[in-house]
DNA sequence: AGACAATACATGAGTTACTCAAGCTTCTAG
DNA sequence: CTAGAAGCTTGAGTAACTCATGTATTGTCT
């Protein structure tokens, strides 16, 4: 037994290492499906991962909590945030009880684009491609693991 | 019902676009874990990317197929390859029968890297959180999903 | 109330990953 | 044998990102 083997005896569960492989493969593929379509839509890819976060339906989100979403810098969120505003897609505003913080809001112009952004990889999604009964399924065991993290 | 909830109402399915969220969520995740302990193996995140590619128990890839894999340009595999090839973790092998074509192989070194690298994201993966049945069901879903794309 | 630390965002400089265009070598087709 | 295509490399340029710093606001301790 070689070295290499002895740490391959460590990894817990080589079927936990495939499923790292899909989760992945299939993020890759719907980033790249995204990519396709957001020339049309005058996108660059990190300003439509913004988006993509910024959900017309709940409590607008301060910069803070949309950069930890995007593991990446407060101060990259906020020049995010400014060619957002740029193209009138969306606007900062103030918090309401703080002053300190600025939340990002979409647009009616940044609501359509969103719009047609989800419609833009939901539609070609892999996982579109699964009859509905697979996709509970699907939901529930991706919701448990991302729960137990 | 205005523009907006009419665009909604082209969106396939709720929980298609649920599903897709669930998913970057994931790759996210694994994506940050592994930046955590990437500094420890004195790699960077590309690098680490091109790293897991590189199987040692299959043929080895040409860059070309490398590069359609990572969703970027050839010339940034070479890139890639020069600073493993650097740090001595893989090795460029002309392909026995075209010459055009470079393999990327990993070295002794590299495989145990690749090892380490593997333990690292799997050990603390949202996805080892469940048991066996649920990763083999996931497991199976996933294949699907990727396979229909 | 007043001082001090902490939080949230903004700004500027610098780094890195990446793409694109052009060039070289090798393979393939007529 | 020549023309074209395929694969990799090189160099230049760009965009995304991080880090350090600055400013305004809030919370805390006495």
């Amino acid at each position: 037994m070689n070295e290499a083997q002895a740490i391959v005896g460590f990894v817990a569960d080589e079927i936990a290492v495939a499923l790292l492989g899909q989760v992945m493969t299939l993020s890759g593929q719907v980033t790249e499906r995204m990519r396709a379509g957001l020339e049309r839509l005058d996108l660059t890819e990190s300003v439509a991962n913004l988006v993509w976060l910024l959900r017309p339906d709940t409590d607008p989100l301060p910069l803070r909590k949309l950069a930890a979403q995007l593991h990446c810098d407060p101060s990259n969120v906020t020049l995010l945030s400014a060619k957002l505003e740029e193209r009138g897609l969306a606007e900062r505003r103030p918090h309401p009880r703080d002053g300190r913080v600025r939340t990002l809001v979409l647009t009616a112009d940044g609501r359509r684009v969103r719009e047609e952004l989800i419609e833009l990889v939901a539609r070609h999604s892999p996982l579109a491609g699964l009859d509905k009964t697979e996709q509970k399924q699907l939901h529930a065991l991706l919701d448990k693991a991302i729960a137990s993290a």
